[in-house]
RNA sequence: GCUCGCUUAACUCAGUGGUAGAGUGUCCGCUUCACACGCGGGAAGUCGUAGGUUCAAAUCCUACAGCGAGCACCA
């Protein structure tokens, strides 16, 4: 056979993955049922500057498990993938490349630089979407959209033009986060906080009319911003400021007055219960301002750079610069009280990591409150959408949309959509779905479109139906839309999740998704999160090249929801799992001469030995686990049950145990009948498999004899005119008619037994090569009759010639003994290798162990508040318990005797 | 400050109201005709601490400790 023995992973990655693609296996249309269900999952589009990392990789196995399990269940399935085009990121990246041109975007113009960025995306944005195809992702490549393709602009100015007339969207003045760097507004989403050491600082100001002689001391953490103060506040309650409501102080280095004034806000409980008000810098500040309707003093510029306003001396500084310069000021005059060391929460821009500016400035925003009531009424009538784990991700949802604030869509950016608006000469705006339109409503063509684009998530917030060609009705939308379920990440329940809720709600009147389903987080070894800037990041693609697609896969699928360490450990134990699939089945097809696939183990219930019906039993049920566990997205579970059943049930026992009948005489019935039975667990085995582990399941699969065969595929009905591939094969159901229970229950006897004996030689030291005698003794008939009938299975892996069974054991003094269960003993002479005196102590510490379950099993039954109050079931399970631990003790003890 | 999660074998983690599991590591023995990325056998855990509920708690409840996450923050 030309089969190797160790599985090459890149090999077979090399092979299916554009075949698949080229006979369109990804597509729903595959699918030929009429009446067949539907499922669809719409991709968190990654950023389309970006490359794949371990996050992603989690996202699209889980998300490609759930896809592939449910085309294999013969559902029609759509896995529609895209990118995102990321304004800000995009922006500042294709920014950095022209730099290193000595260009600058301003250099450009809007219309050369936008050029430039699709050009960049024409070039680069391909990378994630061919990294995807690594990892296998079954996802519609002829459904591929972008956020800024021209079907989803179209969504996205249909969107605006609807909520504008319904007044939900408005432009207005409004205190917003500035980042000082990026040069535009932020919503509070993008908004990071964290805490920070710096200053605390108490300054002076001298009330106005007291010759100095009397201070009102405010404390800051932004001296810089006094310069813009228009008022001091204290608590009206408070006894210490009450007589001083209504004055004014000397705002020093300003030569202005600003008035004392009494707000709610200020807590006199904390610092000096006196607070510095900048109406225009500070957001709470803001609010007092509006309160008490104080002046905006604009000391700062979008560059953060001081403004004239800020006074002769300091115009033109920086913020930080004017921060020292203020504080020098005050020390000068005699008005610093104190510096002291204040631990505080800094708001930092998410993506330039510089300290936001807070500004007022005229945005556009949106209103949420509507579309927020009518997400969280879904989530209190239906419970809908239902995370996966429901904690915390149903309750902080809920919270977040109650909290709710309006949002700021504007950016100031050029790539992105640009906002539909256009303003006319005299100032009047226009929104309009085309410049058309928006010329016929101002009656003029001298329009202006507002410069702004829209925030990136604005179109996100559309992607489960403007993916599917919203706003027409289209047959995609009808139907796929609402999507099955969304797997995502954590980080954007909110940025992403809930958008999307409300706005499929507004404009489809039904949710975009019933299910979400939030990945947890893959930490390097140390359970650090991975990041550029710590540069401990793992690349996927480096792990795929070590130990395959597959093997990675089944890492992520067992992490699942649950944050996971990343360790190389655990891929190497997954990679020698795939290489052991890959020599089980060359096991098989070493000696697939005249076999075949599809072996019918109902039909042939009578010819089949135990450990044929005990695997195809264990098989069945391992299918019901499987499917099971993925309709509640345990996938940890699903990979469990798989990996034990193919290694332990099917490797260790099964093969062991076809062995004999495989090495009959090479064209005799018995072995091809043999063979044909392992082949056919392995394919069903290979079918479960496939969901997770895609690659090496195919190319196994199609090296089973009988799997291409026109005629005798396993291919599921709804793909029936389909090429023969795993991929449209049907998923294995659990079938009642297999499932054999006394079948598990002889195997479990044959399996104790052979386990004893190699006990006993692994404890005795005895050579494997060494054939041994091994003597059995049952008082139940049942069992006797079943280790007799497994005679040769029991000889093959217990390494014995010979196997005596009777009522009674009969051994010579010398032999090593053990119980087993159903009072059945086994003993193996061992003329000469038998110590005593060590094999009398070995059964008395079996003898000990058993000897403490039984008492505790018994004086829980005699006590008679269990006897009295725990259901039955229980009480027969321990009855029966401890009636065994007593037989096996009493044989243990007849053993002891025996050795005199 | 509020909310949530985690704490189980040396490590990484499953798990369940009824006498503790896996993978890795470790120890012993193996060129057993698919696989040394393997085979067989073993050792190893007061299930974070303290209470409570229960016939029965590692599992449910309460408090505490440690770790982590999210939200909100007072100048």
């Amino acid at each position: 056979m030309e089969i190797p023995k160790q599985y090459d992973s890149r090999q077979s990655e090399q092979d299916h993955y554009a075949r698949w693609e080229a006979e369109g296996c990804f597509k729903p249309e595959a699918n030929r049922d009429p009446e067949a269900p539907v499922f669809s999952i719409a991709i968190p589009p990654p950023n389309v500057t970006g490359n794949l990392h371990l996050g992603h990789a989690l996202q699209h196995t889980l998300m490609d498990i759930l896809a592939r399990h449910k085309r294999m269940s013969g559902y029609k399935t759509l896995w529609l993938p895209g990118t995102d085009h990321a304004g800000i990121s995009t922006q500042l990246m294709v920014t950095r490349q022209l730099k290193g041109e000595g260009l600058t975007p301003q250099d450009l113009g809007r219309e050369k630089f936008i050029e430039r960025v699709w050009q960049w995306k024409r070039e680069y944005g391909g990378v994630i979407t061919n990294q995807m195809r690594r990892e296998g992702a079954s996802v519609d490549w002829s459904r591929e959209r972008f956020t800024m393709d021209a079907g989803l602009s179209r969504a996205v100015r249909e969107v605006f033009v609807r909520l504008y007339e319904a007044g939900f969207i408005y432009r207005g003045d409004r205190m917003v986060n500035w980042d000082t760097v990026a040069q535009t507004v932020l919503s509070d989403l993008e908004v990071e906080k964290k805490t920070q050491k710096g200053k605390l600082t108490y300054l002076r100001y001298p009330v106005t009319g007291s010759d100095g002689q009397e201070f009102i001391v405010v404390a800051t953490t932004r001296p810089e911003t006094m310069l813009g103060d228009t008022a001091v506040a204290v608590n009206a309650d408070d006894e210490r400021y009450k007589n001083l409501i209504g004055k004014t102080i000397d705002l020093p280095l300003t030569g202005r007055q600003v008035p004392i004034i009494a707000d709610e806000y200020v807590d006199p409980t904390f610092g000096t219960g006196a607070v510095k008000i900048t109406p225009a810098h500070d957001p709470n500040d803001y609010e007092i301002g509006e309160r008490h309707n104080l002046p905006h003093i604009v000391i700062m510029d979008k560059h953060a750079h001081m403004t004239e306003a800020a006074g002769a001396d300091f115009v033109g500084l920086d913020r930080f610069e004017a921060r020292e310069k203020v504080i020098t000021r005050f020390d000068e005059l005699g008005l610093l009280e104190k510096n002291e060391d204040y631990e505080f929460a800094i708001s930092l821009s998410e993506r330039s990591k510089v300290p936001i500016e807070p500004l007022v400035m005229t945005q556009w925003f949106c209103r949420m409150d509507a579309m927020r009531d009518k997400a969280l009424n879904l989530m209190r009538d239906e419970g809908l959408p239902r995370f996966t784990p429901e904690n915390p991700y149903g309750k902080v949802y809920t919270e977040w949309l109650e909290n709710l604030r309006d949002w700021t869509i504007s950016r100031q950016l050029w790539w992105g959509h640009q906002i539909p608006a256009w303003f006319a000469e005299d100032g009047r705006v226009f929104v309009a779905r085309t410049y058309e339109e928006a010329q016929a409503q101002a009656g003029t063509d001298k329009l202006t479109q507002d410069p702004d684009v829209l925030d990136t998530w604005f179109s996100s917030a559309l992607w489960s139906f403007s993916t599917l060609g919203f706003p027409d009705d289209t047959e995609d939308l009808r139907t796929f839309h609402p999507t099955s379920v969304l797997v995502t990440a954590r980080d954007i329940v909110f940025l992403w999740v809930s958008r999307m809720v409300m706005t499929s709600l507004e404009f489809l009147d039904e949710p975009p998704f019933r299910d979400v389903f939030i990945t947890g987080t893959v930490l390097d070894k140390n359970g650090q999160r991975m990041s550029k800037t710590k540069g401990n990041g793992v690349d996927p693609l480096d792990v795929f090249d070590k130990y395959g697609v597959d093997a990675t896969r089944l890492v992520l699928a067992n992490a699942g929801a649950t944050d996971t360490r990343w360790s190389d450990t655990q891929v190497e134990s997954y990679r020698n799992f795939a290489n052991k699939i890959w020599n089980a089945a060359r096991f098989c097809l070493m000696n697939s001469e005249g076999a075949t696939i599809g072996y019918d183990f109902v039909r042939h219930k009578n010819e089949l030995t135990l450990h044929d019906r005990w695997c195809v039993t264990r098989l069945n049920k391992v299918a019901g686990q499987v499917n099971d566990s993925l309709s509640r997205y345990q996938f940890h579970e699903a990979v469990y049950a798989l990996y034990h059943f193919f290694w332990d049930d099917f490797c260790d026992w099964y093969i062991e145990l076809s062995k004999r009948d495989v090495s009959a005489p090479e064209d005799s019935p018995a072995r091809r009948e043999a063979v044909s039975r392992a082949l056919s667990i392995l394919e069903v085995a290979l079918r479960l498999l496939h969901p997770f582990m895609p690659y090496i399941t195919e190319d196994l699969w199609r090296r089973l004899p009988g799997t291409l065969d026109a005629g005798s595929t396993v291919l599921h009905p709804a793909y029936s005119d389909s090429q023969p591939t795993i991929m449209l094969t049907a998923f294995p159901v659990a079938d009642k008619l297999l499932i054999d229970e006394a079948a598990e229950s002889e195997m479990n006897t044959v399996i104790e037994l052979i386990s004893r004996v190699r006990t006993i030689r692994a404890e005795l030291n005895i050579k494997p090569s060494e054939q041994l005698t091994v003597i059995v003794g049952a008082q139940d008939a049942n069992l006797r009759q079943v280790i007799s009938t497994n005679e040769a299975s029991i000889k093959r892996l217990a390494r014995a010639s010979e196997l005596k069974v009777d009522e009674r054991l009969d051994a010579p003094r010398a032999s090593a003994r053990a119980v087993l269960g159903g009072g059945a003993e086994v003993a193996v002479p061992l003329e000469g290798l038998i110590d005593f005196e060590k094999e009398r102590a070995r059964l008395s510490r079996e003898m000990e162990k058993l000897s403490g379950e039984a008492e505790r099993g018994k004086a829980q039954l005699t006590n008679p508040n269990f006897a009295g109050r725990a259901p039955q079931e229980k009480v027969d399970e321990l009855k029966a318990k401890v009636a065994d631990t007593e037989q096996r003790i009493a044989g243990l003890k007849i053993m002891v005797e025996a050795l005199g």
